[in-house]
DNA sequence: ACCCAGGTGGCCC
DNA sequence: GGGCCACATGGG
């Protein structure tokens, strides 16, 4: 089969399966951004906490993130894991927000994907990842995000070998439409496989795309 | 009591 | 450019 065949084939196995996602789960472009620097590495249950504890301040904002003490900061975020870290992150993320579009996203993301990508990476705290979650859910612009689920599934099930992010990326990329909502989603689905059949060991039963690869993920 | 989760930056070679 | 390590919590 080729590689685009095979990959449109395994977004319909798993769109059938677990339905639409409707990425990314956040009330707004902002929270989305917080969201996205708090799940680095994280669980996403303990994100939302931390997310919880922001609104319940109602620091949910970028002129608040950037008033609010450290010391305050942290303690809101400290559900989310690597708490002091993240907290330079979120504050190096509103700081450029303020100071160059007095925190406008609008305005921010008023520009080319290459352009945003390439701000966005210069900024603390955000790497390709996080920049393409950016990029994708919260400036709705299309790009592919690859995630530990992505590289961890597609070299299981013999999609590729291949390690590095943008290599990863620019497979799905460049054997797919590039349209955003079908980039969108199917980054959500590999999300939804990977929580369900791929944490640390190998499942096939009741995998939705077992019968595409074959072999176990 | 482990083990892991939707990465990134800093260092070293 | 790649390999290692620190960063930290809450749930299974």
């Amino acid at each position: 089969m080729q590689k685009q065949a095979k990959l449109l084939k395994i977004y319909k196995r798993l769109l059938a399966h677990f339905g639409p996602q409707r990425w990314w789960p956040g009330d707004t472009p902002f929270e989305v951004i917080i969201g996205a620097i708090l799940t680095q590495s994280a669980n996403w249950g303990n994100v939302e906490m931390a997310i919880d504890n922001l609104k319940r301040e109602k620091v949910l904002n970028p002129k608040k993130i950037l008033e609010i003490r450290y010391s305050k900061l942290e303690k809101l975020i400290r559900p989310s894991g690597y708490f002091r870290a993240k907290a330079k992150k979120v504050k190096a993320f509103v700081k450029h927000l303020v100071e160059n579009y007095n925190g406008s996203l609008k305005r921010m993301f008023n520009k080319s994907i290459p352009e945003l990508r390439e701000e966005l990476l210069a900024i603390h705290g955000i790497g390709p990842e996080t920049a393409d979650s950016i990029i994708c859910y919260a400036a709705y612009k299309p790009t592919f995000v690859v995630d530990a689920y992505t590289k961890r599934i597609g070299n299981r099930v013999g999609l590729f070998k291949l390690g590095k992010y943008y290599d990863i990326k620019d497979y799905f990329e460049g054997n797919l439409p590039k349209k955003y909502q079908l980039l969108n989603e199917y980054h959500a689905l590999i999300v939804a496989l990977g929580k369900y059949f791929c944490k640390s060991k190998p499942i096939c039963d009741g995998c939705p795309i077992f019968t595409v690869c074959q072999r176990k993920i």
